[in-house]
RNA sequence: GCCCCCAUCGUCUAGUGGCCUAGGACACCACCCUUUCAAGGUGGCGGCACGGGUUCGAAUCCCGUUGGGGGUGCCA
């Protein structure tokens, strides 16, 4: 038994789509976990053609997700357009066969023809004319009679009457191929024993069968797994939602939980859904795909992205925060970050990140020279009983307070508090945002230890004097 | 219109005739913890679309209805 050869044909498009991530991590795992093939084969149109970085962008997403060109189960990529000989060749043996004819019925023509006698789609007109090539032929499939059954590994025996399906084209006036006999023609060419591919495909299987058995071949194991939907449960679209998975990791998401998150959409691990690859990849299996839609749950994603912040240590946070803590878009400057701070005070900023983004703005106060306050709460926050008070008495507590450490400030907090007769937790908002600019955020006393006497200070008289 | 697919909490799912009084996760709510906000812990809310069969027994099998989606190009 030879090994299973697994093909992932995406067009490019400009970005990659998720459910396009999705079908390409099931077929790398079955490729992996089979000994087989992953192949990756670009369905290259004009347009993609001149434009490189399209294909590039596949290129990358896939080895983002974790399919690298460089692993021995990877093969590609390939191009649809380098078969292009290929395709003319099997258009040509399939007429020769007798399983093609040519017409010359163009499209107004069938549209008139089909008005005038009350019909739809093609009837076969051409089948017995004797037509050869020539400009504006086009060579239409001659469809058998009977039945097509298209066994799918995750649907069962799906059955089609060929009665109902119309003499397709195979090869447009132009002499070009269109993309059903290209597509049945590239898999034949490259040996693809698995074809596992979106839903919206198995209408058009029973055409492609045919084909691959017309020109002699049986075909493929088929595979059509269900589509993801928006919250309208339509397919998701490039218009409508946020389907460029370049998009997610722009935005913060790390590879690992969106790998994850999509792995449990259609499909389920045994155990826990938080699960590593290796575990998945070994355990999926097409007959356990799910039937129907799945919905592209961005909070559910979003939970597992805060869980698999939450489980990293802080320098690998650190890391892959690195270009959001270093970008221009950062609250603070890059020559005033401090990776020794941030590395110490990663324990509390993870808890309180869905998305890398999300790091900078939490500790944005450390590394500003002075701290950006949100109007709401400071204005909340100075009304509040005894606040300017409060104020006055950590400046006095803190300037003499024997050592400087988090401990140490927070019991001679609490002194202050206490003396106003307030809870520790009530009494620290107008400090706190004397601080950092916010009401609410990480653990006051660690960053307050690391922003060191001096500026703490000055940033407690500075919010005294803004009170005015 | 025609063809095909699909149907378990709001969402993602477990479930392959008795283990189901239907399990988990996200979301939501409450409480606990607590230095604010998170995180964490505990608990709660909430579902087999409907109608017929088959069977001693059906979420699970069959038929129908309804609802949803997809496909029907000289697009890919």
């Amino acid at each position: 038994m030879t090994a299973p050869r697994f093909r992932f044909a995406p067009s490019p498009t400009g970005f990659f789509h998720v459910g396009g991530a999705r079908t390409a991590l099931w077929n790398w795992a079955l490729a992996h976990s089979q000994g087989g093939t992953f192949v990756l084969r670009i369905e290259d149109t004009d347009e993609a053609r001149n434009r490189p970085e399209w294909t590039q962008g596949i290129v990358d997403a896939l080895a983002w997700i974790g399919i690298h060109a460089d692993d021995p189960h990877f093969e590609g990529p390939y191009f649809q357009s380098q078969y292009a000989d290929q395709h003319v060749a099997a258009a040509e043996r399939l007429f020769a066969g007798g399983h093609a004819y040519y017409c010359d019925m163009t499209g107004a023509d069938v549209e008139a023809r089909n008005k005038a006698e009350g019909n739809q789609g093609y009837q076969g007109w051409s089948r017995d004319r004797g037509l050869g090539p020539g400009p504006g032929h086009v060579l239409r499939f001659r469809v058998p009679s009977g039945t097509t059954v298209v066994h799918d590994l995750v649907r069962g025996e799906v059955s089609f009457d060929n009665s109902l399906i119309e003499d397709f084209v195979l090869l447009r006036g132009n002499g070009n191929p269109m993309f059903l006999l290209a597509n049945v023609v590239d898999d034949m060419t490259m040996d693809i024993s698995h074809v596992v591919r979106a839903e919206e495909h198995l209408p058009n299987t029973p055409k492609q069968q045919m084909i691959w058995q017309a020109l002699g071949h049986e075909p493929p194991v088929w595979a059509h797994v269900p589509v993801l939907v928006n919250e309208s449960r339509k397919k998701l679209s490039k218009r409508r939602d946020k389907v460029a998975l370049e998009m997610y990791r722009d935005e913060g998401f790390l590879s690992e939980a969106m790998v994850n998150y999509l792995m449990t959409l259609g499909w389920a691990p045994k155990g826990d859904e938080i699960q590593p690859w290796a575990g998945m990849q070994d355990d999926f299996r097409l007959e356990d795909v799910n039937h129907s839609p799945a919905f592209f749950d961005l909070k559910k994603l979003s939970a597992f992205n805060g869980e698999y912040i939450r489980r990293m240590t802080p320098a690998g946070f650190l890391a892959a925060c690195r270009p959001w803590l270093l970008s221009d878009t950062a609250p603070f400057t890059a020559d005033r970050f401090d990776e020794a701070v941030f590395l110490a005070l990663a324990p509390v900023i993870q808890p309180r990140c869905t998305t890398l983004a999300d790091a900078p703005g939490v500790i944005d106060f450390v590394f500003l020279a002075d701290p950006v306050f949100d109007d709401e709460a400071w204005a909340k926050a100075i009304v509040a009983p005894n606040a300017v008070e409060v104020l006055r008495g950590t400046i006095a507590a803190w300037q003499d307070v024997a050592e400087w450490a988090a401990d140490l400030l927070k019991v001679s907090f609490d002194d202050v508090a206490a003396s106003h007769e307030l809870k520790p937790g009530k009494a620290q908002a107008p400090v706190r945002i004397a601080v950092t600019g916010r009401t609410s955020g990480p653990p006051l006393y660690e960053p307050v230890e690391i922003l060191g006497r001096d500026e703490t200070l000055r940033r407690l008289r500075a919010a005294e004097a803004r009170i005015g």
